[in-house]
DNA sequence: TAAAAATACAAAAACGATTAAGTAAACAGC
DNA sequence: GCTGTTTACTTAATCGTTTTTGTATTTTTA
């Protein structure tokens, strides 16, 4: 590798003016600035960055946490695509993206985060009770969660309370009244999307049985299908399902089509997410769809804010929207008594 | 942060000797060592990866170059599940992952790589043909490529020749001989599918007519479905369509149900890649899964051999199999005359 | 017991950049 | 013509490690 010393040799002058003229520094004359900029190219030089880092303390590096208990991590399209929108967005501004190591016993988040210099990190898919995970987010470092908030912390939510009242208004108005929710595990969002089902149905008069929301997981077909069957089953047995998730859906879809209901002719179901499947399949799932890319890149914004203007940056909660796909698995329930 | 030199002047010893105890070298005595590791801890003291790249030129980091011309990036169930193998296979060997930057107008790839000095760079889901891609590949970085081969570099495959036999002759087995291919967009992968389908075929003793083989794209559901349609619209139209992928399935899938036939009753359908999906779809779809995770981590461990044992690796490639998911939208065709 | 070898440390250079401080030369002002 | 300012550099320190070489001290060997 060719360094700034080379250059200098090249070039007859210090090593100082070679960085002042390659970082456009005042004190160089433009002629020399010119010579040394064509010298550089000419030989193919290139900045170190481990150089450069260990000088300036700036490495022009975000850490991202992605750690998935589930398994299925990286391949759950609600946290690609939001990682996709981070990644381009923070590419944009000139910053890097670094998976912070979630398979290493010897260093904890935080430790790795210090050793690799990174200057924030985002926390997308994580556990976020586990210890490593709390130390980090107390740490000094900035931080950005997606989907949960830390107190005195930046986050970015999905508005789910928003989400789920659009989702059952619009199926309300398609007819329903006998409308049942299979939520997803225990977590701040399922909260959310819970007070907001009730809340709804409140508003819109509606006393929801108890038998008709369900426990569920997200991401999980086979267990949304068992408790679809569960639904199926009640004496008096919902118009209209929602599920956790687009993806859980299928399961739920799976089970209904077994008992030779058709959709959405007997029963109409909506899913959540908004991934790219749900407009290709058949029929088209209606759903919440989650502008996941766009929450990525508030959050690197939000982040790359922290890092470039620490002392006038407030962390806060951005909250993004999403918007009714309507897709046909919805339709006006049938009249039979 | 706490360095090296403040952990010296704490035990009292020169810095040499805390980096060598540190680092487990044997010119150092127990008792110090001992000492030394105790107080690095209390102090919080982790080592900084900047300079010590400096001096050493390792920074274990391996760049991933992922860009996807379709836009769909990572949320491409395909490549994030490559992905997942390897930063898995990656970490666990000591490795972290940087995303090589897709929005830097000012640095090639290859710049980017020196610049973050990464040892090795995984060629992920890129456009193959791009001159900077090119300019990478021919750079003295180790490099490994997914699905393709660039001459004397290291590449892992998706045995694709041997996957669509596989797929063929159990659908041939199901007693199907009116057999279409609608396959992926020009790509040496399409190529072996291809070839595998034809030669497949007359192993069988079966000759395809012409339009029976579609041009189509991948990932594109809209598109298979409008070939679908094509093919149902033969005077003598296929048994059993073999979709380019699962996520192209659900388009042609559609298509099929407007019409009003069933699957597999009427027609039977296959896809590619055995996506999570494929497995909880109604009904489940017969599809050829390709070992994504599994190609993800064999090339990390390609590309990890070549940064550590440079002399006495020679690149090659490696071919992974995959495996038949018999879901149940292939059955025997109808007798009907 | 003197020489040789081993042990346990220290000193100092080096990696490749940045940057504060210093310095000649040119120039301006009166 | 002397002083004060610019201009365009250079010097040298520094970031946090690693590593080669050097050196006391102790231990072993003949």
């Amino acid at each position: 590798m060719v360094s700034i010393k080379e250059i200098a040799a090249a070039c007859g002058v210090s090593t100082a003016t070679i960085s002042k003229a390659l970082n456009g520094a005042h004190d160089v004359s433009e002629a020399t600035r010119q010579r040394i900029c064509r010298m550089a190219d000419e030989m193919g030089y290139h900045p170190n960055a481990a150089a450069r880092t260990l000088k300036t303390k700036r490495t022009y590096d975000i850490g991202v946490l992605f750690k998935d208990e589930a398994g299925s991590g990286l391949t759950h399209e609600y946290f690609s695509a939001v990682l996709e929108g981070f990644k381009n967005e923070a590419e944009a501004k000139g910053y890097d993206i670094t998976f912070i190591n979630t398979n290493n016993a010897s260093m904890s988040y935080l430790d790795h985060c210090a050793y690799r210099n990174v200057e924030g990190v985002a926390v997308v898919c994580a556990n976020f009770s586990d210890p490593q995970v709390l130390e980090l987010v107390s740490g000094h470092i900035p931080v950005v969660t997606i989907d949960y908030v830390f107190n005195g912390k930046a986050a970015v939510l999905s508005d789910n309370l928003k989400g789920i009242t659009e989702l059952f208004q619009y199926v309300y108005g398609q007819g329903h009244r006998k409308i049942a929710f299979i939520h997803g595990a225990p977590s701040s969002v399922t909260e959310a999307r819970t007070v907001g089902f009730y809340r709804a149905a409140e508003e819109l008069g509606l006393t929801v049985p108890d038998q008709y929301v369900r426990k569920g997981v997200f991401h999980d077909a086979s267990t949304c299908a068992l408790l679809t069957g569960q639904l199926l089953d009640l004496p008096d047995p919902p118009t209209c399902i929602l599920f956790p998730d687009d993806f859980s859906a299928l399961g739920g879809i799976s089970e209904i089509r077994q008992r030779g209901l058709r959709i959405p002719e007997d029963i109409s179901v909506a899913g959540y997410d908004g991934i790219h499947m749900a407009q290709v399949m058949d029929p088209p799932l209606t759903t919440l769809h989650q502008k996941t890319r766009t929450m990525g890149a508030t959050a690197a914004r939000h982040l790359i804010e922290q890092i470039e203007h620490p002392k006038t940056t407030l962390p806060h909660t951005t909250v993004v929207g999403g918007d009714l796909w309507q897709g046909r698995s919805v339709a006006a329930p049938q009249k039979h008594d």
